[in-house]
DNA sequence: ATCGGCTATAGACTTCAGCG
DNA sequence: CGCTGAAGTCTATAGCCGAT
């Protein structure tokens, strides 16, 4: 159905639905690349109006989505499991939403939303759209491709920023580039500060101070993430003797973490930390200029 | 206050010998 | 061979204590 039959309204719809509709049509027309001077001339808005919408809606998209995010875990930690609950569990939905809320807000396509979110300067919509014409959606693919090729479609300036943004992510990275979830946040900051002998770190927001075996264990953890397969890490590679349940124990009390809840065990002994590299951010300035050899040595390996 | 050594216990899980 | 129960392993959670 189109705007007009809308327009001429046989569904017998309100006003206020029909303002709905027009908004979810035009984001939808946004995400495919259509051109904005297309849009404000079918809708009848200014860009600055566009743009508006698109930044409120996904901000609203964003907010269902830690909602969604919130409750999952809720019931993650409760008995009673209903069907509604099933619904808002399923990471299928959580992932849409936030795909989605990305979209609105980039108004690209999902294949593209890695590409929008290297906030090149003055790589827009619809540059991005002739990048994914080319397939080259993904940074790993734009990494391969010859800059001359890249000129003929990019504009040459954006052309070089491109490349340049694409290789930085790749050298902060060890595995290939198209497994970097651009949906990443940082979820953990190592933040490396001391405050009166404990170590500051973030974690989903909510700021701790670790007492110093604690966040050498952490770090421990941050490490392998980077070296090890699957982030595991056994305890006799943590510390020696036997105390590292102990620790780990401590550890998770001072984050106010549950058992399994972000570090892991696998019954074989070893533990992880559930984070992806890209949900890690680790200050290596303040962690280097507090001097400690033995924390120098572990943001050596990072 | 923090750390590390030692100890204990409950519970989950695995291994294995012995039995029918 | 499959089953069962005992023994063993591993973890989480603790407590106590002495050194710093």
């Amino acid at each position: 159905m189109g705007l007009k039959e809308l327009a001429g309204n046989n569904l017998g719809l309100t006003s206020l639905d029909l303002r709905k509709l027009k908004i979810c049509f035009l984001l939808a027309d946004r995400i495919e690349i259509v051109p904005t001077e297309t849009i404000e001339k079918k809708y009848n808005l200014r860009a600055g109006m566009i743009n508006q919408i698109a930044e409120q809606v996904s901000w609203l998209l964003e907010s269902a989505y830690k909602i969604s995010e919130l409750v999952s875990d809720m019931v993650n930690n409760s008995q009673h499991i209903t069907i509604l609950d099933h619904m808002l569990t399923n990471l299928e939905l959580k992932n849409f939403l936030k795909a989605l809320a990305l979209q609105v807000k980039f108004g690209v396509p999902k294949e593209a939303i890695g590409l929008a979110n290297l906030h090149v300067p003055n790589l827009g919509r619809v540059y991005i759209q002739r990048l994914v014409q080319n397939d080259l959606a993904q940074a790993e693919k734009i990494r391969q491709t010859d800059i001359e090729f890249l000129k003929k479609i990019l504009p040459e300036k954006i052309a070089l920023e491109l490349k340049q943004v694409v290789a930085e992510k790749s050298s902060t990275s060890s595995t290939p580039i198209q497994e970097v979830d651009f949906f990443a946040e940082v979820k953990l900051e190592i933040d490396g500060s001391t405050v009166k002998n404990r170590w500051k770190v973030v974690l989903n927001q909510i700021q701790h101070v670790l007492s110093y075996c604690s966040f050498k264990y952490l770090l421990k953890l941050v490490e392998a993430v980077y070296s090890k397969p699957e982030g595991w890490i056994h305890k006799l590679d943590l510390d020696e003797g036997d105390n590292q349940a102990k620790y780990i124990y401590r550890l998770r009390k001072e984050l106010s973490l549950k058992a399994e809840e972000v570090i892991e065990n696998n019954g074989a002994g070893s533990y992880r930390l559930n984070l992806k590299k890209e949900e890690v951010r680790v200050n290596k300035e303040n962690l280097v200029r507090m001097g400690e050899e033995e924390i120098k040595r572990l943001v050596g390996k990072l």
